[in-house]
DNA sequence: ATTAATTTTTAGTCTAGACTAAAAATTAAT
DNA sequence: ATTAATTTTTAGTCTAGACTAAAAATTAAT
C-alpha cells in the first residue's frame, strides 16, 4: 500500500510520541507536533486506522501497529541517513540539515536508500547521534543519560542531542560541545540546576539546566 | 513566489514543448505529456498565467514567460544533477535514475544544489548527453545531429539521446552504444533506413531508423 | 454525585488539482 | 461559403487534507 506526504509525517511524529511512553496518543498532542488543528487530526486517525497503521479508540487515544511502526523506522531510515549525506559529503553543518532531509525523507525508490546506505559506509548514527534504523526497522537502544542526570565530578561523553532545532545546535557549537566531546561536570548550582563543565583541555563553561536536559552522553 | 509540485511538472512538460517550435503550445500536446485531461490542463494554464509564468490566450495555445523558463530550467538544471550523482556516485545505470530524478529535482533548498553541483565536480552534461543548466539559466546550445541524418561513410561520436525511456536506453546498452563510441555508418538501406553501423572494433551492427532518429552524435 | 472545564469528535466548508459531459470556438472538408 | 470534424473551454463534480463552529464525551473540581 502506498502512503501519502500527509500521512507519513503524521506516522513519524506518532512515532515519536509513542517512543516516549506506554500511554496512549492524545489527538491534541499531535495536532501541536503537526501544526494542524485537532479537528484535522481526527479526520487523520481514522483514515490511518482504517489503514491498519495504527489502533485508535473514539477519545481513547491511538497508537501505531507494528505496520505503522515499521512505515514510520523507514522515514526515520531515510531521514538520518540523507542528514548523514548532507554532513558528510555535501559539508552542511549539522544545524542546517533537519529542513532539507524532511524533504528528502519521503522520496520513495527500494533501491535508493540502501545505496545511499553503502556510499556514506554504513553509518550507525546520524549528525546528531541519533541511531539510524536498520533495513529491517531494527534501531539500537543506546540508552543514553540527559547530561543533566550526571552526577557531580563525574566525567562523560557527548553521545547526542534530544532536540534538533537550528538555535539549539548553534549554541552547542558556539560553546565548542560536538559529538564525542569529554566533560567532566564541574558544578551543579541548586539554585536553577544550572551547570558548569569542563571540556578537555579548555577553559569551564556555563550552561542551563535546559541546555543540559537536551544533551546526551554516555558515562 | 513558491512553486506547488503540480505546477513545476507542467512548466517543465511546457518548456520541452516551447524548445521544438516557435508555435504556440496546444492543451492537447500537453494533456498527453502530463497525462490529464484536457479540461485539467486548461485549468492549470488559466492558473500559469494568473500567475505570470505563461502567456496564455484562450483557444491560441500557451508559450512560457522569461520567468516561466527560469523555473522550468531551475527544475531541469535539478533533475540533471541528481541523475549525474546517482549514476556517478551511488553506481545505477543510466536506464534506472530518470524516475528518481523526477521526485528529487522538486526538493527545494537554495543552497543543496549548488552544493551538488559542486560534490560533482560541476559536470556540464547528464547521464543522457543533455547539458545541465548554470544556476543563471544558461544552456549550451550543442547542435548535436541525429543519427539518421548523418551521410553514409561518416564517422560520428554518440553524445546524447534524445529520449531516456528505460527501454530504449537497455536496448542501446545490450548494443554497446554509450556515451562517446566512435560510429562509421556502413550502410542505409532505402527500403525501411535501417542502418548498419561499426563501433570502433566491433563486429558491426544493425538498427532500425527509429532507433537511429533518437541517437544523437557530433560529425 | 453533580457541575464545570477540557478534550475530542462531528458537521459543514474550503482549496488544489483532478475528472466527465456539454458548450463554444477553431480548423478542415465539401 | 457552409457544414462537419476537431479542439478547447466551461460548468459541475469528486477527493485529500486542511479549516471553524458546535456537539459530545471525558476528566477535574466542587
Ligand atoms: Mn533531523
Ligand atoms: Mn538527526
Ligand atoms: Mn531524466
Ligand atoms: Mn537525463
Amino acid at each position: 500500500m502506498t502512503t501519502s506526504l500527509a500521512e507519513e509525517n503524521y506516522l513519524k511524529i506518532i512515532y515519536r510520541l509513542c517512543e516516549g511512553t506506554k500511554e496512549d496518543i492524545s489527538t491534541n498532542s499531535i495536532a501541536e507536533l503537526t501544526n494542524n488543528k485537532a479537528a484535522s487530526v481526527t479526520d487523520m486517525l481514522q483514515k490511518l486506522a482504517e489503514k491498519g497503521w495504527v489502533t485508535y479508540q473514539k477519545y481513547q487515544g491511538v497508537r501505531l501497529t507494528k505496520i505503522g511502526q515499521n512505515i514510520a523506522l523507514s522515514i526515520i531510515r531515510k531521514h538520518r541517513l540523507w542528514e548523514v549525506f548532507l554532513v558528510e559529503k555535501l559539508g552542511y553543518n549539522w544545524d542546517e540539515v533537519h529542513e532539507i532531509a524532511e524533504q528528502l525523507e519521503h522520496i520513495e525508490s527500494e533501491t535508493l536508500i540502501n545505496k545511499l546506505d553503502s556510499f556514506l559506509d554504513f553509518p550507525k548514527i546520524d549528525p546528531h547521534g541519533d541511531p539510524i534504523p536498520s533495513q529491517e526497522g531494527e534501531i539500537p537502544e543506546l540508552g543514553y543519560l540527559h547530561l543533566s542526570e550526571v552526577k557531580l565530578n563525574e566525567t562523560c561523553t557527548l553521545m547526542g542531542v534530544a532536540k534538533d532545532s537550528a538555535v539549539f545546535l548553534q549554541l552547542l557549537t558556539k560553546l565548542n560541545l560536538s559529538l564525542g566531546a569529554r566533560l567532566e561536570v564541574l558544578e551543579i548550582n541548586t539554585f536553577d540546576r544550572s551547570v558548569s563543565l569542563k571540556i578537555a583541555e579548555q577553559e569551564p563553561i556555563f550552561i542551563s539546566h535546559e541546555v543540559a536536559k537536551n544533551i546526551l552522553v554516555k558515562v
